[in-house]
DNA sequence: CTTGACCTGTATGTTGCACACAGGTTATAG
DNA sequence: CTATAACCTGTGTGCAACATACAGGTCAAG
């Protein structure tokens, strides 16, 4: 049996993650010390080892939940984990389209402001370099 | 004087935004109804204005509370400024790199499981899928 | 004068941790 | 055998930037 911390050595995570990952109930200890010390099997690392790797492959702990909550009643959860990827590759790409978006405007912003000397605020006016950037609009 | 509702329409925000920033003291309303509703001025709608502009180019909200103290003491924000957006262009660029990565093993992921069937969970596993992937190091 | 649509402020939920805290445990020194 | 230090424990709270829920207030139409 682990403590926290061999357990969290084990998984290569941070042992305040086992904690918090206790805390949700995403893993759960497999026995308990008297002093109330969490003890967890080789099943649980399995488990957490798991869902690391299921983070690492952009699953959210909520739909890690619905994973193993699918698992423990003997359903198979792999039909959903092909949708959930599917649905992740797209939400992603449109998250990396509006980052770069957000990338240009900054470099854009840059290149404007080149140009322009500091200003001192007078009231109207906050930032006039932020005030003053007119984003490009794409052709 | 704009009410929470008529201020939001304005900067094209949404009225729980206004309220939001109001709470967290980024924007304050000039005056107050009897029944407690908040009034802002023309004013208020500029310095809401500016907000949403540095939001678009990438500044936090606390970034941005620190820029109007600043202004409101006299002193000029544009060299943070300058030094804020390159800092977060450097952030962004990994941050999109990353995005990238995971992009990158989800389509991975896809592929390998296209040859596999989905399982019933037998108890050492949860889902044979994510157990098996194998993230093809890059060369 | 009441019904309904719409608006108000405040409170709480969200995601995935990071950090603070007060106290317990273990190893080493004397 | 004790004292001290290093490290570990569980629990509580903080973070960003809103979104949602709630209970009630306001205002025009009928």
């Amino acid at each position: 049996m682990l403590t926290v911390n061999e357990l969290a050595i084990q998984a290569n995570t941070a042992a305040h993650v086992v904690r918090y990952y206790t805390r949700i109930g995403l893993i759960e200890p497999s026995a308990q010390q008297e002093n109330g010390y969490r003890l967890f099997s080789s099943r649980d690392a399995n488990r957490l080892r798991f869902i690391r790797m299921a983070k690492q492959l952009g699953f959210t702990l909520n739909e890690i939940k619905e994973i193993t909550r699918h698992a423990e009643h003997g359903e198979s959860p792999c039909e959903d984990v092909r949708r959930i990827i599917q649905d992740h590759l797209e939400e992603n790409r449109v998250k990396i389209e509006e980052m770069q978006k957000l990338q240009a405007r900054m470099e854009q912003a840059l290149t404007q402001w080149k140009a322009m000397p500091d200003g001192v605020p007078d009231g109207n006016s906050i930032c006039h370099l932020i005030e003053s950037f007119d984003p490009v609009p794409e052709a």
